[in-house]
RNA sequence: UGGGGCGUCGACAAGUGGCAAGUCACGAGGUUUUGGUCCUCGCAUUCGGAGGUUCGAAUCCUUCCGCCCCAGCCA
């Protein structure tokens, strides 16, 4: 940040202040500076009111996440409102279970909208009524063209499109045209209401856009009351202006609209809220429209909208994403107008900084090798004192079971250890986390298939907790679990969905040919501490050196079920990668 | 070759005429009973290119180049 020394009106100290969230800080937005400086110039009477108005046809997904932070975020930021408002104006597509699970995902994201909660429906008869109104004016009429026709007389991107012949019908005739139309008297597509603006605009949409549409379908609130629908330019900044939104903010591609949105409101002379737009989230390894996520779960590629593959709110929920690790991502990607695409390592690295804090530590071994502790006692016990999080002193400490025969990591051990492998390996001793020293005797094979069955080491008797006299210190630390102990459990583990950065670099755009063959491994037999008996689902863990795990949401306590939220950063995995690719 | 936007480090992103913030990633060290965390250091003589204005330009002007969006009775 620069000095701002000896500038008494400099703001910049505005620019840097804590966000919500602990440890983020928000950086300057255009949205956030507009704002500023429209309370400053006094042009905001009263409170700042914004939205958030999806469609009810899908499930919300990170994208939605950075739109509902910015429009809530800055609500509450500037002590206004915000409201969720269902933009429900085509029944062909939308249901009530989505409805449902957008208020859900809203709330878990941490956000409130109060009684302001709304339906673009709910305003249906003012859009009426605003309807006629333009009519009136001559600046609305009913097309029998057909919708082929409308598309062909609208002329294309370079060329002037031509107007329709029923254009210029009276006053009257479109009154009762309209009015019939509501009523029922004609069949679906048959006639439009139509903006009368003008058809050699450069901007398509503004060549006579379509107001209404005939469509007998069911709406999921108002019933078979409409059989006319309005379109979303029409409707957009009337809901807006009802509810006396000061600022309408949407993504890019409606930049070109906003010239339509403006029309509309000042030929009603209604309050007329500002729209402004920025450019929708984009994240590597990851598809985010609607209409693949659709493909994605019809297909039966993932196992539904809460696949923790997804990049659903209820993806990342059953995932073990914290909402706290969403917020602040979105702070921390900004609000701009270029199109980006964030580095999906960036949302990793908000969940690790919000787990790192907040998870409870356990021990937890994936891939079972045995290890038999030749001079232990076989039948005694010891409970050893381990640290629930070294980063938060109150969660306190655990007594863990040490015993004969543990359980560790395949990975943490190599007959022929290379260079910088510091873990078990013959002959080497090892510090058991917690619990002592040992050294490492013998290795067990399977004499038909030359696999490692079991290992035989020694304990240091002289070091329990991890301490020795002598003030030796192994290299490596490594976790395990006493096999008596041990519960069993099942762990998926959860990668990318997709095996390249843009899922969409394909032949043909076939997004699905670069489905992540390998997304999700199951592990069964995994062998875990006794403490997380008590575990229950959504709870979150770090299971100490290999990463956040939660309890998924079919566990149950006869069959334990986690799912791995990310992994811990792991250095030795990238010294081993990089020698694999020196050879 | 109509209209609307946008080009600042590998990825985001501040910067609004006074001499290129921050974050992620990456790299090098240190601490460490998690190869985690944490700490330190490094990482754009240059802002899509070329001209110009100016004492001074990422910021102003000209011009060129590149990318995105728009021809649904979807939102």
């Amino acid at each position: 940040m620069k000095s701002t020394n000896n500038k008494p009106d400099s703001g910049s100290n505005d620019e840097k202040k804590p966000a919500s969230e602990s440890g983020t800080v928000s950086t300057a937005n255009f949205i956030r500076e507009i704002i500023k400086n429209e309370i400053q110039d006094g042009k905001l009477n009263g409170k700042i009111i914004t939205r958030f108005p999806p469609e009810p046809n899908g499930y919300l997904h990170i994208g939605h996440a950075k739109a509902i932070c910015i429009n809530f975020g800055l609500a509450r930021e500037f002590q206004g409102e915000c409201h969720l408002r269902f933009d429900d104006t085509n029944p062909s597509k939308e249901e009530t279970e989505y409805i449902e699970a957008i208020k859900r995902d809203v709330k878990w994201l941490g956000f409130e909208w109060g009684e302001h909660l709304y339906y673009a429906s709910g305003y249906f008869e003012q859009m009426y009524l605003w309807a006629i109104e333009l009519i009136k004016a001559g600046k609305a009429y009913v097309d029998d063209l057909t919708a082929e026709k409308i598309r062909e007389y609208r002329g294309t991107l370079t060329e002037a499109g031509k107007e329709s012949p029923y254009r210029n019908r009276s006053v009257e005739e479109n009154l009762d045209l309209f009015k019939r139309m509501r009523n029922g008297e004609f069949p679906d597509g048959s006639r439009v209401l139509r903006a009368k603006i003008d058809m050699a605009h450069p901007n398509m949409n503004m060549r006579d856009p379509v107001m209404y549409r005939i469509m007998n379908a069911a709406h999921h609130r108002t019933g078979t009351e409409w059989k006319i629908y309005p379109m979303y330019d029409w409707a957009h900044g009337l809901e807006d202006s009802i509810e006396n939104v000061t600022h309408s903010l949407c993504s890019l591609e409606f930049e070109d609209h906003r010239p339509l949105y403006d029309w509309f409101l000042e030929q009603l002379n209604i309050h007329h809220p500002r729209q402004i737009e920025f450019a929708r989230l984009n994240l590597t390894y990851t598809v985010m429209s609607k209409r693949k996520l659709l493909q994605l779960v019809k297909g039966g590629y993932v196992s539904g909208w809460d696949d923790p593959r997804m990049p659903t709110l209820s993806g990342f929920r059953r995932r073990g994403y914290t909402p706290e690790a969403i917020r602040s991502f979105c702070e921390r990607i900004g609000v701009a107008k270029r199109d980006s695409i964030v580095d999906y390592a960036l949302l990793e690295h908000c969940l690790r900084e919000d787990l790192n804090k907040r998870a409870l530590r356990a021990m937890a071994v994936l891939n079972p090798i045995k290890i038999v502790i030749e001079n232990y006692p076989s039948d005694k016990v010891e409970y050893l004192e381990a640290v629930n999080n070294p980063e938060d002193e109150t969660a306190g400490k655990r007594m863990v079971p040490f015993s004969k025969i543990i359980y560790i990591e395949q990975a943490d051990f190599m007959e022929e250890p290379p260079k910088k492998f510091f873990r078990l390996a013959p002959g080497r001793e090892v510090r058991l986390r917690y619990a002592y020293f040992i050294t490492c005797n013998e290795v067990i094979k399977d004499p038909d298939t030359g696999n490692i069955v079991e290992l035989r080491c020694i304990y240091d008797p002289q070091t329990r907790g991890g301490w020795a006299p002598d003030g030796r210190s192994p290299k490596a630390t490594i976790h395990w679990v006493s096999a008596q102990h041990a519960i069993d459990a099942e762990v998926r583990l959860y990668g990318q969905l997709f095996s390249k950065e843009d899922p969409d670099d394909a032949p043909d755009g076939d997004f699905l040919s670069n489905l992540n063959q390998k997304s999700l491994e199951i592990l069964s037999g995994c062998k875990l501490e006794p403490d997380l008996k008590k575990a229950m689902p959504g709870n979150r863990y770090q299971f100490e050196r290999i990463g956040y795990f939660c309890v998924d949401n079919d566990s149950s306590p006869q069959k334990l079920i986690f799912n791995r939220t990310a992994t811990l950063r792991d250095e030795w995995a990238k010294i081993a990668k990089k020698a694999k690719e020196k050879r």
